[in-house]
DNA sequence: CTCAGGACTACGCATAAGGA
DNA sequence: TCCTTATGCGTAGTCCTGAG
């Protein structure tokens, strides 16, 4: 996409009612900058620099600001481009700033499509990772250039409107497996159907149906001996009240096999898998990187949400020896750490020698 | 800390293909 | 010909992730 209006605003919160306190644009034509903006009433230049709209004047009903905005955006009528753009938009929609089918695209999905494999996509983590040396100041005309940057960066080359349906190659399958212990003989050789929702997944509780010796099939017949219905079943039930089967709730079910089966013990695993035949969604390969080899990792620092992935990543791809997600004691080669803070811990790992990098960084070296 | 919207999950159901 | 199994689409509900 080479025409576009990137734009970024800072608000008072997340609320809308918070209001509007900056807004900056760059157009963009064929790829370059040929205008930019930064709509904004600066009240105390003293705290400017603390960004997220401090010491600016709350726009939102300001009727010269939301002119100056309108005119660019109706001199070029090109789609509108932001970081998480959902959230910019409705601000604008709310304060009458932007009508409400205006084309918008949100850069975080278009980055997301050229680059499946990064562990965030916040702004900040995209400037560290494609080693953009620009701040992260929160004010919007600094913020609008460094997405501008980025994009030049990833050159996305799908971009999704919102509200449309993403192309089907990214979609995974995900294989599920169901484990129980033990053996019964409760619904030996009787032909047995699950309808409905219940709390308990479906595949475990096939699973346990094949434990007791039961033939587990998905419609109803006349052969079918017992229908397990669970919450909102659909004409399975109709069917199986027309032929006159044994009909029951799925806590019966859990009822009449947990007399024989521990489902304490019951585990259920599931694998995600990258969609293969026609989608050319390729399985992701990491570059190994030699120097963790037989290391032990330390991964204390990592967003919660991101470790258990590293943490797969390291043994499965990078052969390290451990890995260990205290602070406190163990034997470490190297760490990894999250971008957003600083830590003393790394000071003291400089002194100690210790290699520390930072997550994005350790997310280039792996997909390099 | 909120909220929008996409991603993901777990079903039903229609239909086709496969088996006895 | 009847029954089972596989596949793909529709959908409702839940989870996740950015923005300030």
């Amino acid at each position: 996409m080479d025409n576009m209006i990137l734009l970024d605003i800072e608000t008072g919160d997340f609320d809308v009612d918070s209001g509007i306190y900056e807004l900056a644009v760059l157009v963009i034509k064929d790829g370059r900058i040929i205008q930019s903006e930064h709509i904004a009433e600066v009240y105390d230049e003293r705290i400017r620099h603390l960004g997220m709209g401090e010491g600016y004047k709350n726009i939102s009903e300001n009727q010269v600001m939301q002119e100056r905005f309108q005119h660019i955006i109706n001199t070029y009528q090109f789609p509108i481009v932001a970081h998480n753009v959902s959230f910019d938009r409705k601000f604008l929609v709310h304060y009458g700033w932007l009508e409400e089918n205006y084309e918008c695209y949100d850069s975080v999905r278009a980055i997301k499509y050229a680059n499946p494999n990064l562990f965030s996509y916040s702004l900040e983590y995209l400037l560290n990772y494609y080693d953009i040396d620009l701040p992260l100041t929160h004010i919007a005309i600094d913020d609008v250039y460094a997405l501008f940057e980025v994009i030049k960066k990833v050159d996305p080359k799908k971009w999704i409107p919102l509200y449309k349906v993403p192309p089907k190659k990214f979609n995974k399958f995900v294989e599920a497996t169901a484990n129980v212990e033990g053996e019964s003989l409760v619904f030996q050789g009787r032909r047995l159907v699950f309808t409905g929702a219940s709390p308990f997944p479906r595949i475990l509780m096939k699973e346990i149906a094949a434990k007791c010796g039961a033939i587990v099939t998905g419609n109803v017949s006349s052969k079918t001996d017992l229908l397990i219905c669970g919450e909102k079943p659909g004409s399975k039930l109709e069917k199986a009240r027309e032929l006159d089967i044994e009909i029951q709730t799925d806590e019966w079910f859990i009822d009449a096999v947990s007399k024989d089966l521990n489902l304490e013990t019951a585990t259920l695993t599931r694998q995600s898998v990258a969609a293969t035949k026609e989608t050319r969604y390729e399985k992701i390969t990491y570059t190994k990187i030699p120097e963790l080899r037989g290391k032990f990792v330390n991964i204390a620092l990592l967003p919660f949400r991101i470790q258990k992935k590293v943490e797969d990543i390291l043994i499965n791809h990078m052969e390290v020896a451990g890995i260990n997600r205290g602070t406190n004691g163990y034997k470490v080669d190297f760490i990894i750490h999250s971008d957003d803070r600083e830590y003393v811990l790394l000071g003291k790992a400089k002194e100690m020698q210790i290699i520390a990098i930072p997550l994005s960084k350790f997310n280039r070296m792996i997909l390099s």
